[in-house]
DNA sequence: TAGTGGTCTAGACCACGCT
DNA sequence: GCGTGGTCTAGACCACTAG
C-alpha cells in the first residue's frame, strides 16, 4: 500500500479559493496563521504541492508563505516527511512594549508621575551605550510608573537629542515614550538587550517605590535598538519585585 | 546623473565564483554572513540582481539566502532602496544553552552537586506545567551549581519519565541534561518561557547558597519546549544575585 | 527614471523517510 | 516506490525611492 498522500484533514475547514484582488500570499498566509493558531501543536499541514494546486498558485509561492511561518515559530518542518503546527511561544513582553501596554496587558491601570525630564552632556558611561560621543547632549528622564496607583517601577532612561531634536518638549506624564518615537520620529524598535538582576534598593528609592530598603527589587538595565543598529534608548529601571515578573522567552537560532 | 548601481565597495573582498560542488545557496550565506559580521551596522550590500549576475545564479537563489539573514537579524532590507547589515544581538544565553555551557562562555570553571534524584508521581502543579497526566511519572532533579568552586544556584528541575525513559540512571553530577536529551533522545530545545522575579531565599536555600537570608536571588521559573510543543523540562531555579545576571535579548515579531 | 526590493510563475532535480 | 520537503533556474511584473 502506497503511502498516502497530505491532503487536508476532514475537520480542517479550507477556502475554495484565493480572492483575485490581494496577493496570493497574504491570503495563504492568513489561512495558515488560522490553522495554526486554531489547533493545537503537531497537527499536520496538507503538503505545499496540495496548496499549489488547490489554489493554482506555484510552489514556490506556496513555500514563501511557510518559509516565514516557519521563522516566526508558528509551523516546523521534517525533512522527507511533513510540515507541523509548533507551539506558539507566548508574546514577548518586556522593554519592547511600552509600559503602558505590558501593564494593560496584564489587566491593571498604569499611571506616571515624572521626577526629572531634563538636558545635560553625556558622561563617559552614558554616551558609551548610547554610542554617541561624550558630552553630546542626552535627554534624561525618570518617571515613577504605578499600577492602579500603587507605585511599581523606576524608569530611568536616557536619548540622544541629536538623534531625536525637542524630544525635551513633550509631557512625558501622558505621552508615550515609543509611541511619540515611532510616530514624530519614524524610528521603530526591532530589538532590546536587556540584564536582568536582583538587587536591594537604595534608601530614596525605596521610599519612591514605598517600601522597605530590605525588600529585593528586579533591576532591568538595558537598550533598545532601531533595526539600523541605532541605539534608541539606554535605561536602568527598578521593579519592585513584589508586583513584578519578567516573562522572557527565547527561540533557538537556526 | 542616474542613480548608481549598489555594486561592491572597494574595500569589499568578494569570492570570483562559487564551488560547484557544495549548494551555492550556503556558500552565498558565508559570504554575507562574513560580510555582516566583519562590518558595522548599516553597512551597504550588493543588489540582488549584483550577485545573481557576479555568481552566475539565479536571483531567486539570492533572494532565499536574504531572507533567512534578514529573519535571523543580521540585515535589514528597505524597499526601493537597498539592503544593509545590522547590529547583531548579542547571543542569547539562559535556559536554551545549558548551565555548564553559560557559565563557561563567562569564562569560568562550572561545577555541579547533585542533591537529589528521583522518581515520584506528579502532582497537580508539575503534571500541569510538564503537560502530563497527574500522578503520571515524573523525574525530579535537584541540583546546586558552582562556579570557580564558590555556589552561584539551586535548580530543581522535573521531567516526564514517560518521555525520556532511563532518564533517572544516569551521572547528572558529570553529565550535561541537554546534551544527553539530545543526544539520547533526539530532543532538542527548539524555545523556552521563563519567568524572572527576585526572592529572598528560604533559610534552608539561602545556606546551601552560603548566603544571609537577607540577600536578594534571582527566581527563574519556567518551562523548555520541544518544536512540535512537547515540555521538555520544567523547572525553578535560584541564583545568587550578587553573582548572576540574566542577559536576555528580544525581536520584534514581524 | 532607473535601480532597488517584493511577488509570482512553472518548471527541474535532489535528499530524505515512511510504508 | 513515492510523497515529502530542499535547492535552484530564468524569467515576468509590481511597488517603492534616490537622484
Amino acid at each position: 500500500m502506497p503511502r498516502p498522500k497530505h491532503v487536508p484533514a476532514d475537520d480542517l475547514v479550507l477556502p475554495d479559493a484565493l480572492a483575485p484582488d490581494r496577493p496570493k500570499g497574504d491570503q495563504l498566509r492568513e489561512i495558515l496563521e488560522n490553522i495554526a493558531t486554531d489547533a493545537g501543536p503537531g497537527r499536520l499541514i496538507p503538503s505545499e504541492r496540495f496548496f499549489a494546486e488547490h489554489y493554482q498558485i506555484s510552489r514556490s509561492t506556496v513555500r514563501l508563505v511557510i518559509n516565514r511561518l516557519v521563522a516566526d515559530g508558528l509551523l516546523y518542518r521534517q525533512h522527507g516527511n511533513a510540515t507541523f503546527t509548533a507551539e506558539r511561544p507566548p508574546r514577548q513582553i518586556d522593554m519592547l512594549t511600552s509600559f503602558t501596554e505590558d501593564i494593560r496587558s496584564r489587566g491593571a491601570v498604569p499611571g506616571t508621575k515624572v521626577l526629572l525630564a531634563l538636558v545635560e552632556s553625556a558622561g563617559a558611561q552614558i554616551a558609551g551605550r548610547l554610542n554617541i560621543p561624550p558630552g553630546a547632549p542626552v535627554f534624561r528622564l525618570e518617571r515613577l510608573r504605578f499600577v492602579d496607583d500603587e507605585p511599581l517601577a523606576l524608569e530611568r532612561t536616557n536619548l540622544s537629542l541629536d538623534l531625536f531634536p525637542g524630544i525635551d518638549e513633550y509631557d512625558w506624564a501622558a505621552q508615550s515614550l515609543h509611541k511619540t518615537l515611532e510616530e514624530r520620529f519614524g524610528v521603530v524598535p526591532e530589538w532590546n538587550d536587556t540584564a536582568i538582576s536582583a538587587e536591594l534598593p537604595q534608601s530614596q528609592d525605596a521610599a519612591l517605590l514605598e517600601i522597605e530598603p530590605s525588600q529585593p527589587c528586579l533591576v532591568l538595565s538595558g537598550t533598545l535598538h532601531a533595526s539600523d543598529g541605532r541605539v534608541i534608548e539606554a535605561g536602568r529601571s527598578l521593579y519592585r519585585a513584589d508586583r513584578y515578573t519578567v516573562f522572557t522567552t527565547a527561540r533557538r537560532s537556526r
